[in-house]
DNA sequence: CTTGAACCTATAGCTACTAGAGGGATTATA
DNA sequence: TATAATCCCTCTAGTAGCTATAGGTTCAAG
């Protein structure tokens, strides 16, 4: 048995977000000790562990409440869990290559060594008016 | 000059979002018409590019009005900002890294065609049991 | 048996929006 | 010029996913 404190170590989510995670459902109330503390068992720690990270790879709340109920029914086909990521994935794709382009603005910014911002890559890069227009 | 409702066409930023944008002092209150709708200029519409642009990328409301301040001042000699520009890069860097595990494991689960869920990849990955068991 | 850390509930605050109510402004057409 | 459709206004409240605070209780070590 585990205390919220433990539990909280072990799986790197901090203790108000595990009362969180109860409030909204996500996880199920836990048993209490004789004075209304919260006792975890093993089967708490890694549907914590799951949780958190699923959280860590951004999926929302709603999509792991889906996730978990389909683990629950380990015969159904995962066509549905599939769905999901596949769906992240492009998100995800998305973001990078931006990102990317970005960096390699903040890269000339970085090494500018000209007098001022006037032409500055990154602002230009941000108001989305094409690539960098000068050379630093 | 553009109403409310062409500058978020033109932008992609939802009219409630403009709107609260201004609230949050992101953007200047616009002129208004005789009606007291808000009226755009040119500039208006540059910078709210700038922002969906920001916020696409990730970058915290604090974080635009960093950038923004940054720009409006061009003869600012690049020194000052170079600091700034670096702090920002390891920001970047760092979220590309985190999205590159992300993507991978997304890859990962995406390609799962298994028949059920018991040996389904999203829900062993997910469960963080260690890489795909299985080859698919 | 005491003391200090860990725990409890409840409420409020945070970021970045989004939705709704109830009303006024603008514009295209008859 | 009238009127209907569409747009816009403010204000309030709701959303996700936490995080912080206040004020009190329980647990475990010495």
């Amino acid at each position: 048995m585990l205390s919220i404190g433990e539990l909280s170590k072990r799986t790197g989510v901090k203790i108000p977000t595990i009362r969180y995670y109860e409030q909204v459902g996500l996880i199920d109330a836990p048993e209490r000790s004789e004075g209304n503390q919260r006792r975890y068992t093993k089967d708490g720690l890694n549907r914590l562990s799951f949780i958190r990270h699923s959280r860590d790879l951004g999926f929302s709340i709603e999509d792991i409440k889906g996730l978990l109920e389909l683990s629950q029914y380990p015969e159904k086909p995962c066509q549905d869990a599939h769905g999901i990521a596949v769906q992240y994935l492009r998100n995800v794709q998305q973001r990078i290559t931006k990102l990317r382009r970005l960096e390699r603005e903040l890269k000339h910014l970085s090494n500018c060594d000209a007098d001022s911002l006037a032409d500055c890559a990154v602002i230009e890069t941000l108001a989305d008016h094409g690539p960098c227009k000068t050379e630093h």
